[in-house]
DNA sequence: ATCTTATTGATAATGATTATCGTTATCTAT
DNA sequence: ATAGATAACGATAATCATTATCAATAAGAT
C-alpha cells in the first residue's frame, strides 16, 4: 500500500515549519511514481494536483526533500537531476549500456537476481574497508552497438576509409536517452 | 613512467583526422595529472603548453577523448563535470567511492571476487541481449564517508547536508577536492 | 480574526556546456 | 617543398538547468 498524505507529512517530521499544497503535490507525486523523475516530469504533472505551482518552488521542495532524506537525487550526467522516492527496497533501478561510436545510450534493467547480491556484497566489503555509508551506485558499460560495429568491420573508426571520403558521417548525436 | 607525446597520440589510433597542438596538450595534461580535475582546471593551467586556447576546444577535445576510452567522466552532481586520464596498463584499473557530503572521490582497486564475477557475467548477458562489443566499464558508489557520517549523526534539522550540491554557493572559496 | 513570517512564484541572474561561423593550420597529394 | 581540401580552432552568441531576488501570499500560532 502507498503512504496517504498523513504519512508523507508524518515522514517530514519536524524538518519544516509548515506544510503546504505545493510541498504535499511534489512527494505525492514522486511517492506513487517511482523511477527517475526528471524536474520537468514534476511541473508538467502538477497542473491538476497543484495549478500554477512554479520551477521555483519544485527545485526549493525537492531540495528540502532530498536534505530530509526522503527522496535521492541521482546524476545521470546528461546536465539535468533526476528524482527518486525513497522507499526501503530499491527499485525502478537501471544501469547504463554507451556506444562510443555513436554516444548512443541504452538503459538496461533486467537485472538477474544474482547481480543484485553480488552489488550488496560489494557494497558490503567497501563499507567495511573504508568506513563508507553506502547509498547508491552508478554503473556504466562502455563499448559498441551493432550498428557502429558493423559500420567499422571490427575495427574502431579509421580517419579516412582510404579512398571514400565524402560519405562517413556521423550518425546519431551523442545525447540521446533511452 | 608516464607516456611521450608519441605514445599518447598512438593510444589515439586512427579515432581523429588530425593531431593539433591543443589536443597534446589537454591529453598531455591529464595524463601527468592523475586525479580529477575540472574544465576550469585545465584552461588554466595550458597557458604555457598551449597558449590561446579556447574554452570550446577544451570541451570538444575531452569529448573525443572520452569516446576514445582515453580518459573518463566523473559527474558530481555539482555542476560541472571532472575528467581523468585512464592508462593503458591492466593495473591500474580502479572504481570510484564517493561521499555525497563533502565530495571526496576513493579510488580503489581492491576488488571483492564478487565485483571480478559481476562484471564479467553482465558483459556477458549485455553483449547477448544488446548486440554490444563490450570494452570497457565504469562503476561508483555513492555514500558518506566517515567523517561525514558523524557530522551528520544527529536527526533533527540540519540545515545543509553540507555536499556537493552547495559547493557552487560559495564562490569565494572553491575548495579542491579530491 | 489577527499577526508573524515561512513560503511562494514571477522574474532576473548565474554558470556550465553547446552551437555558429569565419579563420587557421594539418595532412595528403602533387 | 607547394598547394589544395577541409578538419580543427577559437571568439562569440545561444541554450539550458539551476539559483538568487523580492514583493505578495497564506500556514500556523495567539
Ligand atoms: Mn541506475
Ligand atoms: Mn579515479
Ligand atoms: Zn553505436
Ligand atoms: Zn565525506
Amino acid at each position: 500500500m502507498r503512504p496517504g498524505p498523513a504519512d508523507l507529512r508524518r515522514r517530514m517530521g519536524g524538518r519544516c515549519r509548515r506544510w503546504t499544497a505545493p510541498r504535499e503535490a511534489v512527494l505525492g507525486f514522486l511517492s506513487r511514481r517511482p523511477g527517475h523523475v526528471s524536474v520537468k516530469d514534476i511541473y508538467g504533472s502538477l497542473s491538476g494536483a497543484c495549478p500554477g505551482i512554479g520551477m521555483t518552488t519544485i527545485y526549493r521542495t525537492l531540495g528540502l526533500l532530498e536534505r530530509t532524506g526522503v527522496i535521492q537525487r541521482i546524476t545521470l550526467g546528461d546536465g539535468q537531476a533526476r528524482y527518486e522516492f525513497k522507499p526501503a527496497d530499491r527499485k525502478s533501478h537501471h544501469h547504463h549500456l554507451i556506444c562510443l561510436g555513436c554516444g548512443k545510450i541504452i538503459d538496461y534493467s533486467d537485472f538477474v537476481q544474482e547481480e543484485l547480491d553480488l552489488v550488496r556484497k560489494t557494497e558490503e566489503a567497501l563499507a567495511r574497508r573504508h568506513g563508507f555509508l553506502i547509498l547508491d551506485h552508478n554503473i556504466e558499460f562502455l563499448g559498441f552497438c551493432g550498428t557502429c560495429r558493423a559500420r567499422s568491420a571490427g575495427d574502431l573508426p579509421r580517419p579516412v576509409p582510404a579512398g571514400v571520403r565524402s560519405a562517413r558521417k556521423r550518425p546519431g548525436n551523442q545525447k540521446e536517452r533511452s
